[in-house]
DNA sequence: TGCGCCCAATATGTATGCACTTTATCGGGC
DNA sequence: GCCCGATAAAGTGCATACATATTGGGCGCA
């Protein structure tokens, strides 16, 4: 909302890898992109009219951010995170958030408070919906917290490993296993108005916990993963060496 | 074209963007390149002798990573980090190091604890060398200490963060205000060995909140700074006037 | 003298072409 | 029938070319 009022005769700015990339982020976050899913820089191309140039840039940028693995001279695939990664990846971002809450905590005025509670409202409306909306509009609101703190690196950590979180659900969690609670975002809503910040703090910490719990219960859905997957645990309790895993001729 | 025998050589893989960004993040976080030095496509790739495509590649990388400012249709420049980003970058990376030691305590055997101590070792030869060359070494043994924890996210986002304080260092601390105390690193090796987590995360958390309260005591050098840098704060309240909440600059 | 406009030099934004690598297909030998 | 090597197809790695935007300087005019 806020952002729109300061554009004057701004033209599109073009901003072809921006598009690019927040279409996929968002496609892959509402799994319409499984973890493993091939993505040529030809096909992104043609789909967005764009050259490969621009296809490859996003797909850069895009595994910068840990959304996608870029394999010399192969084609890129969106990111499959491994099982322990995914346990660290839910720590970052709990003392992330943490960092969040403690930031904002009293320090958001009206408008702020009813955006997000605007926010939650969508949440609820898309409960019954599918599982990836709902996922989606929870990691949105996490994100929507970050930028409240008006701190460009934060938004952006915050951002970055909420959606890797959110690729992690996709590959691990099962069905309705994965839904943020709604009732715990409002009561963060809450304890941040009132400004009790160990208190919130504390709250988005077992928010987030419980979440990662939910979602990481089991290895469950391992099955569709290729075999290189699965095996990647075992194999890695034989590191010492410094060999890689080499997919074996299927 | 038949590889003709079982030979199978495997090239250095030619990583030219990878090599490009080393370079320039070594560069900057040695203060060759200070904030706000421009760092035009042509020039890069003709340094380097590749393109300006893969030029363009590096300082998308590095972009990313948040040591290059990249402005539409401008020169790219070396990122010049505000003072009060300064603040919450030491918070966030406070935090991560917390984890990276929770995750290490105890967990670490004798070769990499030598490979730990010998690190200290060389930033202690260095210690009267030039401050830049310093400050590399110290940051060089978080991202050692980050990487032993064998977690790819981990690793990335200490080693960015770092590199960012780094950046921040160069642009705000005075000489010799700034480097990372020795003792304290040989002092947290000894409590990664015996294994006390508590013991060693408070450890880390005083000795970067030193590192952070010695490096910003003040918003000095700015003087040093291009005009439009400390004019920025104010400006940003010229072009996004409406509503967003203003910070106060110090 | 000083202000403002126009134009060339410079630098970025993007598409396209070519070389090389990987992958898939197909035919022959065991 | 199955495995293996050759060959074609597909895809990436990279450089170059051209279009467009910004910057700096010179010239004219008040």
């Amino acid at each position: 909302m806020a952002k729109s009022s300061a554009k004057k005769k701004r033209e599109p700015a073009e901003d072809k890898v921006g598009t690019i990339c927040r279409a996929l982020r968002r496609a892959i976050i509402e799994q319409a992109l499984e973890p493993g899913a091939k993505l040529p820089e030809d096909a992104l191309g043609e789909r967005f009219g764009v050259s490969r140039t621009i296809a490859r840039q996003a797909l850069g940028q895009l595994a910068a951010e840990g959304l996608v693995e870029l394999r010399r001279n192969r084609i890129a695939v969106v990111a499959t995170p491994s099982w322990q990664e995914a346990r660290i990846t839910f720590d970052v971002r709990m003392e992330l958030e943490r960092l969040v809450v403690r930031q904002l905590a009293g320090q958001l005025n009206k408008a702020q408070l009813a955006e997000l509670k605007a926010h939650v409202d969508k949440e609820d409306a898309a409960r019954n919906g599918p599982d990836a909306i709902s996922i989606r509009l929870a990691t949105e609101f996490h994100i929507l917290l970050a930028q409240m703190t008006n701190s460009p690196i934060l938004t952006r950590y915050v951002s970055e490993v909420s959606y890797r979180c959110c690729l992690t659900l996709s590959a691990f969690s099962r069905p309705h296993s994965a839904d943020c609670g709604i009732t715990e975002h409002r009561a963060i809503i809450d304890a941040l108005a009132k400004g009790r910040t160990d208190e919130v703090m504390s709250m988005m910490h077992h928010h987030l916990d419980a979440v990662a719990t939910r979602a990481l219960v089991a290895p469950a859905k391992q099955r569709s993963q290729d075999l290189v997957d699965i095996l990647a645990p075992y194999a890695d309790e034989a590191e010492a060496a410094p060999v890689k895993p080499r997919r074996s001729a299927a």
